[in-house]
RNA sequence: GUGGGUGUAGCUCAGUUGGUUAGAGCGUCGGACUGUGGCUCCGAAGGUCGCGGGUUCGAGUCCCGUUACCCACCCCA
């Protein structure tokens, strides 16, 4: 049979599992510190929840779905993100009744038919947090300040983060001023690309993100939604970045960002850096989408969030220098001179683990030597050697590695030994 | 969906104008005074040269097709 991996999948070995486990850790450490709390959701939804909640018009949701029919004749999709299953089971399960408000995270995979290049993977990894209930800026504030405090926490310094801001503006302005920007587009037809002169159809702001220079040079000279934002929304930007301020998290605005799904309002922000990514750049990302929670035919219901991707966060901190730490595969490796000792080395074994040391021990019946060797690979500070001559005084002889001192102990006494040794 | 690049041992790669048993480094395993590591030295195992056709006396080396991976476009984490 075919032994590889389907495309755009990957599988994590050791040493990138571990990476993924790392990242998993410090997000469960930071974000219970703002009141965070662990959600699952399927890995799978009904497709309704991805077209109603991302947007029929959207790239994801016209081209990059996995979706199949089950054995009911259920349409089911993989999820393509985490926003739209967290705001529906919230929905579900009443998360937000009489005014609650919730506060989740979550980490897992997510599944999105595209071409893989790097930083970009049919099955990626996501983190990310959801605020369910909040209207006020002091939540797209903090939110915005986990997803910058994560990356510091990992050790990517601030310096080569970029932390984008823009406003999306809310149904009362965004209408409008939309409109604008696909008849500014129809009036410079002659002057855009091809691509963008279709976007006044289908999402005029992409236009913005043109990397066609000419196209740029044009919509340059278009209105932008910041001066055309309505008071409410004005007003919370405003107090956004106010609250960033306080906080010493460095913003950038920049009134062409804007993100490919059509739940977001008002607040959108996004951190990029420029090195390891291949031609991406964001590494995390999000917004509030207030209406989110309605198309779902559920009551009004402020929200906002951040997702974050473990494949290009990993990326960004290989490109930084910045290594996972992997601790010794074993403490103690336990050696066995010859097959009449067998049992007992088995069983020390045992009693190591269950005084809580890491210990290993041969299970190929090697050499001494070579168990010496295996020691020494996995990282043991000590190797107790058990032998004939051990055992006939009731005793095992205990190897510091680091020091190459040896000394006899009761082989009843050597877990604790060990486990004071190793502190 | 479109374009470009690449496919030789577990990994990183060499392989001359096509010519006899396809190489190196790293890794793995074994050994270097009979019960002991990291350095060094010696040795061994390990390859359908992505796959299928074609040209040729002869192809890893040329041609065609195909497939996989990588990178880029689109878009996104």
């Amino acid at each position: 049979m075919n032994a590889q991996a389907p495309k755009g999948t990957a599988d994590m070995l050791p040493d990138v599992a571990r990476a993924w486990e790392h990242l998993q850790r410090v997000a469960q450490e930071l974000f219970a510190r703002y009141g965070y709390e662990p959600v699952y959701t399927p890995l799978f939804e009904h497709t309704e929840v991805f077209t109603r909640g991302i947007g029929e018009a959207t790239d994801i949701v016209s081209k990059e779905m996995y979706t199949f029919e089950d054995k009911g004749g259920r349409s089911i999709t993989l999820r393509p993100e985490g926003t739209a299953s967290v705001v529906r089971a919230a929905l579900e399960h009443n998360l937000t009744a009489n005014g609650a408000q919730a506060k989740l995270y979550y980490a897992g995979p997510m599944f999105r038919y595209e071409r893989p290049q790097k930083g970009r993977m049919r099955q990626f990894w996501q983190i990310g947090i959801e605020v369910l209930g909040a209207a006020e800026p002091t939540a797209d504030a903090e939110v915005i300040t986990v997803l910058w405090r994560f990356f510091e926490a990992l050790g990517i310094p601030a310096a080569i983060m970029r932390l984008l801001l823009n406003s999306m503006g809310d149904e009362s302005c965004r209408p409008a001023y939309r409109d604008s920007i696909a008849a500014f587009i129809r009036q410079h037809a002659r002057d855009l690309c091809e691509e963008c002169v279709r976007r006044a159809e289908t999402n005029p702001l992409r236009a913005f993100d043109c990397k066609n220079p000419g196209c740029r040079e044009v919509m340059a000279g278009a209105s932008l939604l910041r001066d055309e934002l309505c008071d409410e929304c004005a007003a919370h930007y405003a107090a956004v970045k106010t609250h960033l301020d306080a906080l010493g998290i460095p913003y950038v605005e920049d009134s062409t960002l804007v993100r490919g799904l059509d739940y977001y309002t008002r607040t959108v922000f996004e951190i990029q850096v420029d090195a390891g990514l291949g031609s991406q750049n964001a590494i995390g990302g999000g917004g509030r989408y207030d209406r989110l929670m309605e198309a779902y035919d559920g009551p009004p219901t402020p929200g906002l969030g951040f997702a974050l991707g473990f494949e290009r966060t990993l990326l960004a901190m290989q490109a930084a220098g910045i290594e996972v730490p992997a601790p010794p595969r074993a403490e103690v490796f336990v050696a066995r001179v010859d097959d009449s000792v067998t049992a007992e080395v088995f069983a020390l074994a045992q009693r190591m683990r269950d005084a809580g040391v890491a210990a290993e021990l041969d299970h190929q019946a090697r050499s001494l030597k070579s168990q010496f060797k295996q020691a020494d690979r996995l990282g043991a500070r000590f190797v107790v050697v058990v032998g004939p001559d051990e055992l006939a005084s009731g005793e095992v002889t205990l190897r510091d590695m680091s020091t190459r001192e040896e000394k006899r102990v009761a082989l009843d006494a050597a877990p604790a030994a060990v486990a004071a040794a190793l502190g």
